[in-house]
DNA sequence: TCAATTTGACCGGT
DNA sequence: ACCGGTCAAATTGA
């Protein structure tokens, strides 16, 4: 069990700044010399922290940057490169020496500064915890990672953690309509059900909403639809069962299950499995005009709105999903990004591969409730937003997107 | 009208 | 046989 405390820290470390865009070379020899003395959690928070502070540098300079594309991608570089210090400080902290660090994959396809798009579903924020808290990063990083176990990959697991604008709300016992419900018409199921799921999996906490219907789980970048509940044998709470809305629309075999704890009702547990494919962006980054990633932070859409309507739609095509998310909650979804900066970070860098060894693959991790804020404080997201928001400025439908998709249907 | 939710039945793994 | 996961008809609600 990996616990990232936090601790009130130094100065940022000098050759992890800005700077540090021309200076390549110093930075790894800084982040050497950090290995070479054992990193401490100091040393983790801090390069997280200047990640963050080198993507806020490059939102304040976008107005004026904004044309210059090589330019942005070689902040945008930066940006990555300091996180995937983190990456590895992280690692060597917790002495994961003996598990081979993942090499960092490259930045671009073919270039060096180039953007790999796998990268940006990685930059999924994570919207977790509900519950209010108006310290900004990094006063609260001691809720970062609580627990990771039985590592598996992250790659390109749901980042987010929760919600869905679904509810918890005890189904309101609805009138029987005496008919079918409680006749047994049953035909015999002509498809044969799939076996279940044995990949991926990935555990998260999540503490519950303390403001407003604590019933509801934190929200998070994704929609799903609930298609099941079961009361679990020794739980006191049902287990609710999601799947990724737009299945229908792209295969994606994202699902979810959420369940309360018992010992603790303020907690949710949620277990991630399968891989989101349907916001897997294929277009370039750094091509989205100032305007839609405008338009994009004031997104105030419902995460559960129809994948019919225009601007989920547009949403979907972008990742706008996740921004839609965040626009309710920018400042949850930044934090916990951050604090899990594990996710950010493109597949080969996250997590060592399979440490625990044996059967399970799933990991846990522990998501902190986070603070309620704004861009001023978190202007990542609205960097979050641009990346996710290429191509799509909002108004355009499913069909224009993806022409040959069909809109959500009921599964039948 | 139709997407989303509810919920009992069904299915498959253990 | 039990239990968790999924299906799908009924129902709700926008």
């Amino acid at each position: 069990m990996h616990v990232l405390a936090a601790h009130p820290g130094p100065a940022p470390l000098p050759l992890l700044g800005a700077a540090a865009l021309d200076h390549d070379h110093r930075r790894r020899d800084s982040i050497q010399q950090l290995l070479g003395r054992g990193p401490t959690m100091d040393d983790v928070l801090l390069q997280i922290h200047e990640g963050f502070r080198l993507a806020e540098e490059l939102m304040a300079e976008l107005p004026a940057t904004q044309n210059d594309p090589a330019y942005l991608a070689e902040r945008c570089h930066g940006i990555v490169q300091a996180y995937a210090a983190a990456i590895r400080l992280v690692h060597q902290h917790h002495g994961s020496a003996d598990t081979p660090l993942p090499s960092p994959p490259p930045l671009g396809g073919g270039t060096a500064e180039g953007g790999n798009l796998q990268q940006l579903d990685l930059l999924r924020p994570l919207l977790g915890g509900a519950a209010p808290s108006s310290a900004p990063f990094p006063h609260h990083q001691h809720h970062m990672i609580g627990r990771l176990l039985e590592a598996s990959p992250f790659n390109n697991m749901p980042a987010d953690a929760f919600g869905s604008g679904t509810s918890f709300v005890r189904p309101v016992r609805r009138q029987q309509a005496s008919s079918s419900r409680s006749s047994p018409p049953v035909q015999p199921r002509q498809h044969r059900r799939r076996t279940r799921e044995s990949g991926e999996r990935m555990m998260i906490l999540v503490p519950v909403q303390r403001t407003g219907n604590t019933d509801l789980p934190p929200d998070d970048g994704y929609t799903w639809r609930k298609y099941g509940q079961k009361d679990i044998l020794g739980s006191r709470y049902p287990r609710s069962y999601y799947r990724c809305t737009h299945k229908n629309y792209y295969g994606c075999e994202a699902k979810k299950k959420v369940q309360r704890l018992d010992d603790d009702p303020f907690m949710y547990e949620v277990t991630y499995c399968g891989n989101h494919t349907c916001l897997t962006s294929t277009t370039p980054l750094l091509t989205l005009p100032a305007s839609a990633a405008a338009t994009s932070t004031t997104t105030s859409n419902r995460l559960t709105s129809s994948p019919t309507g225009s601007s989920a739609a547009a949403a979907i095509l972008a990742g706008q999903d996740v921004v839609m998310a965040a626009a309710e909650h920018p400042a949850r979804a930044l934090s916990t990004a951050i604090q899990l900066g594990i996710s950010w970070m493109p597949s080969g860098l996250v997590g060592p591969s399979a440490t625990a060894g044996e059967g399970s693959s799933a990991q846990v991790v522990n998501v902190p409730a986070a603070s309620s804020g704004r861009d001023a404080e978190y202007p990542v997201m609205d960097f979050a937003d641009a990346m996710f928001n290429s191509g799509s400025s909002g108004g355009s439908s499913m069909d224009a997107i993806f022409p040959a998709a069909h809109h959500d249907r009921r599964d039948s």
